[in-house]
DNA sequence: CGTCCCCTTGAATGAAGTCAATACGCGTGG
DNA sequence: CCACGCGTATTGACTTCATTCAAGGGGACG
């Protein structure tokens, strides 16, 4: 079941039977399930665990009080919604789901354990993380300096490449279940703009998008469209001193 | 010295004697002194240390190839810049001054011994990193949805805060030694733009701006009018569970 | 068959960017 | 002391990117 986290957290580091069994565990506590569009948990509520993400697609959002929303970040299966929440008393943005979702619910004293006497989980939770802040920067970068054409290549390669480490891509295609609206929504363009600006993409042969279904053709060359680096994703195993030597 | 973190830190819990000593002597260690636009640390270089501004202005920016450069946050005194940086292995943004700097350089090892051992100062300094993070998630709703003038105003409305919470302000004023340039950089506007609007919140009476001298004459106003919500900042004590009951 | 949601298109408008020139303060060196 | 250069702030005219408004099309589903 989390499978896709174990997947993700080994671009950190290598980890043993041991960690993946404590993983395993704290993810099979409760599960919940949810339909599309519908809010986790809403601004203003205390946060009472750690939500990961099994399957389906979620966001983070915030609605502005003229009922302009901004998604702040995107949560596909394998990303967890914030380690440390439970330090706050209250949540100052919305999660809510795209499509059905379920989640497991990691209570606290599951996080707790596995920061505390797992240390290499525990380091290879706090990398995902890092990677999710270094994420949030780049999306400031994104909105506050590319075109719309660079801003939504950016963010499908992003997306693509993250999906790819959960082993959610099959050959150049993911499923991408994002409507244009919310595409929009999370790059700070119209709907109508989102439109335009994927016909451009399309005409240059960079994605192909149907169906929600994405196919991008040749990644290397909508990276340099949108001048989009993977550094920030920090996946080539910069953990690796850490690595469990058992198989 | 370090006054500024643990007055910033006590927004969140009421810290014991020997919390404020440990803190303080992790951030007595090497202090260096930066002069103004200088590189602390560059995209791509290893961290070694988590930096723990003391004195004056610095940022965390990134530039596009094109050479446009966005500023993804402001660190003024009691910030620190990251706590978790030395999981990774690169940086994939630079840290700069704006204005003069100094800077207490704090070990791993003295990150360590405060997260581990002092689990009051420990939780403060998660809590410091949590806002953070809602920092830079605001940032990105301010760059995706508000117009030029909300953006401006909420930026201002956000660092009077923060400097205040760090006792840099008196009564309605503090000090903002930032350039057009620079909030043009940190907002996603040229300076053009940038100068036009502010004039035009001068002229609305919101504030007050010369001599690097900023003066927000009546705050609730401008948070109005740029829909500002301090939520984020999550200042009122919400670790207050945690207090020390020495003094 | 009608409704709803999503995608698409056109035309008009508007916010912000670009280019270019000018102004102002400040320090430096002649 | 004044001239000069430099960085920052300001202004005007023009352009462009993106939004808004409005309408139409297509598929899914009851």
């Amino acid at each position: 079941m989390s499978d896709m986290l174990v997947r993700k957290l080994e671009y950190f580091t290598r980890l043993s039977g041991e960690d993946k069994r404590v993983l395993k565990r704290a993810s099979e506590g409760k599960i919940r399930r949810f339909g599309a569009r519908v809010d986790v948990i809403r601004e203003g509520e205390a946060p009472e665990h750690v939500n990961l993400v099994l399957s389906g697609w979620a966001c983070r959002y915030k609605y502005l009080e003229d009922g302009r929303r901004q998604i702040m970040s995107y949560f596909v299966p394998g990303d967890t919604c914030d380690l440390g929440v439970f330090l706050l008393r209250s949540m100052d943005h919305s999660i809510g789901t795209l499509t059905a979702v379920t989640m497991a619910e990691v209570s606290r004293e599951a996080v707790l354990e596995m920061t505390g006497n797992h240390s290499r989980v525990s380091n290879a939770l706090w990398w995902s993380t890092l990677v999710a802040e270094a994420v949030q920067r780049e999306w400031v970068v994104n909105i506050g300096q590319r075109t719309a054409f660079e801003r939504i290549g950016h963010l499908l390669c992003e997306i693509f490449i993250r999906l790819r480490c959960v082993g959610l891509t099959t050959d150049a295609s993911c499923e991408f279940p994002i409507t244009q609206a919310e595409l929009g929504e999370a790059t700070g363009l119209s709907t109508v703009h989102v439109n335009r600006t994927l016909q451009e993409l399309r005409g240059s042969n960079l994605i192909v998008l149907r169906d929600k279904v994405l196919t991008i053709p040749d990644l290397a060359a909508l990276q340099r469209a949108s001048m989009f680096s993977p550094n920030y994703l920090h996946l080539d195993r910069e953990g690796a001193h850490f690595d469990a030597n058992d198989l």
